[in-house]
DNA sequence: TGCACAATCACGCAAATGCGTTATTTTTAT
DNA sequence: ATAAAAATAACGCATTTGCGTGATTGTGCA
């Protein structure tokens, strides 16, 4: 049972810091780092071409060329049992959704040392997901934006129905006309929904509408 | 182990199909109803100070005063053993994902009957998550959304950077202003963006890239 | 009865936007 | 090396926007 006979894989575009983390890979007692790579492209023709099943596949996100993102789908088809654990450098990656999503079992940041990731990997193999502590809050974090009840901005119904239009791209003319009320009455609407919503052009309103689902 | 030993509980403004529900689940060999609720609140405050425990709470979403959404959150408070199956009429209701989210076990339409929804009951004592089939795929669809690859609309590095500052509300002066170039540029690279992303102004640019989650 | 609030409408004006058109330089790819 | 794509810049103009300031009407609540 024991000995070197976990196989993993590196994709990470550092030369430096890749070859660093195959040192120690290989330094291992029970794993063995036999390919890495340096673009996603390459390790996917590699493992399509040598029929690699890599136990394990450490990935960076941030690729030349093909994304870390993208690349787990590829991963998975080919070698549908490795385990992909996620390299990132920087903790507010708004990717980290995206990556849980398409199946990464692990996600951790750059500045982790090469033993913490060795470590990872054993904790991977034992069937744990191994989350950087920063990065398991941001994912919580996004939950609890979806799960939000909107932010009450005491917006009148006529609002809501104004703000609507706006995030459909609407004029005040336009809503005007859809509404069959004057223009003028369309731009007083629209100021209270800026004051309302602590914004001073369109652009943030649609954006706040939108990022906190208020329409 | 067998006999009526599973209490459920029901709240749901419409009197008719609140009686409809009742009956049927007292009918059942397995389980009972002895109480029923028009609103969250009458549920809560009962739960609260009888020390109800339900095993099941079938939850109305379209509730009068709180809604089902933030009435699971307080019944897992009070009683967290609690298994709570919400009810809705429409598939189309957003709510789905908050309410997943918030811990409900199982999600139906009010068009099921009352049987389907008696045999629902019995399948979460057995630890199984009846989701309607049309629920279930909006589910799948929400999260294929948040998963999805953004669509490829062939923006260049420069261009996407600059959707970044539409969506945080600067105009164009400011952009240029923050990329140190002239607003010219900053004119032409907007247009480029409206063009790729078939807009025709910013309040669809900025609707478009949120929605697709291209920043 | 009165007052706050929602919804309606109006004028004017500086600033910003959207777009037609043109053009140079730099980078990338074949 | 050469063609294509990206990034840069400019002028003019009609349209739209954001905002100061003002007003009228209806509705609900105290």
């Amino acid at each position: 049972m024991n000995g070197k006979n976990i196989e993993v894989i590196v994709v990470e575009d550092n030369s430096m810091f890749r070859k660093a983390l195959v040192d120690v890979l290989n330094k291992s007692e029970s794993m063995y780092c036999r390919h890495s790579y340096g673009t996603a492209e390459d390790a996917l023709s590699d493992i399509e071409s040598k029929e690699l099943l890599p136990d394990i596949v450490l990935l960076d996100i941030g690729l030349p060329g093909m994304n870390g993102i993208e690349c787990i789908s590829h991963i998975k088809r080919l070698s549908p049992d490795s385990k992909v654990i996620m390299l990132t450098i920087h903790d507010e990656d708004d990717n980290i959704f995206r990556a849980i999503c398409s199946g990464a079992a692990g996600y951790l940041l750059k500045d982790a040392s090469t033993e913490e990731i060795a470590q990872s990997i054993q904790s991977v193999i034992m069937g744990g997901a191994p989350i950087d502590a920063h990065i398991a809050k941001k994912i919580l974090d996004i939950f609890k934006k979806l799960t939000a009840q909107p932010t009450e901005y005491g917006l009148t119904n006529r609002e809501k129905e104004i703000l609507k239009l706006l995030v459909k791209g609407l004029s005040k003319k336009k809503i005007a006309e859809t509404l069959f009320i004057s223009f003028h009455t369309v731009d007083t609407h629209i100021r209270k929904i800026y004051e309302k919503l602590e914004v001073h052009n369109r652009s943030g309103a649609i954006a706040k509408a939108l990022k906190e689902r208020l329409v």
